[in-house]
DNA sequence: GTTGACCCTCACATGGATGTGATGGTTCGA
DNA sequence: TCGAACCATCACATCCATGTGAGGGTCAAC
């Protein structure tokens, strides 16, 4: 497919699909006219790199992760240097410490929608406890 | 504790301490001569607030969130506009899907962490099954 | 063969979080 | 009283993900 289905099938801006490739993320071939051509699993890999990169990590670290998330995984672990382990390992803990404090955030603001959801009357007895 | 010390306490540059308050997500009194003056419990909101920086949210959003997740809640509660509970449930299922995408990626790297950390031969295993 | 809908490559702009430094006031101990 | 170590404001700089648009090819349908 060209850059445009892909563009509505994941919802994200051609800008920005240029964007990753230039960050080396994707990296879709060439048609004649120098079109850009996406194979169909690209659509799955977008989505992740839009999720991740709206988790709030940068794409210098979506690069180095993604090569380790293909369902061959045994390709890749011949070159796995141990400078890359020692940031994947890094990268892993900092995403369970961004997963437990969403997890905290996003309970405590269901929470609240709960109370408020509640009558005046219950809330009330939450006030006075 | 003036900013010196929250700064450390935090690991938070002071700058962005300043820049926090510019976004009024702290509010420090001011002691005579001009200084900041930071509550002991602005330790825990300000960790929570990079924690939530870090997990992608805008200041913007961290602001509206922030309020109701003081422990007394109710006092919160008779302000809330349907706008802002929208924007909470909005915002709650925008953290679920961070959660289950770091999630799934985090599992992944970890699977692949395993996988190169032991011998060949169970690398080996999961690449044929 | 022209038009419209695609695609290309620049390149400059913006917004948000952060870095850095200039300039100057306050406090406190040597 | 002087100097170090704080603090203040202000302003400009940077990085990164994104927006926007100019200037120009390709191609299919009419």
């Amino acid at each position: 497919m060209r850059i445009g289905e892909l563009s509505e099938r994941t919802g994200t801006p051609r800008r920005l699909l240029r964007y990753y490739e230039e960050q080396t993320l994707i990296l879709p071939d060439r048609s004649a006219n120098g079109y850009r051509e996406y194979d169909e699993r690209i659509v799955d890999r977008v989505m992740q790199i839009r999720g991740l990169l709206d988790a709030g990590l940068p794409t210098r670290i979506i690069k180095q992760i993604l090569p380790c998330l293909d369902k061959p995984k045994v390709i890749h672990i011949s070159d796995a240097t141990p400078e890359m382990i020692a940031t994947l390992e890094l990268e892993r803990d900092r995403m369970t410490s961004r997963v437990n404090c969403l997890t905290r955030n996003r309970d405590a603001i269901a929470e609240y929608l709960d109370a408020v959801r509640g009558d005046v009357r219950s809330a009330g007895a939450v006030a006075r406890a």
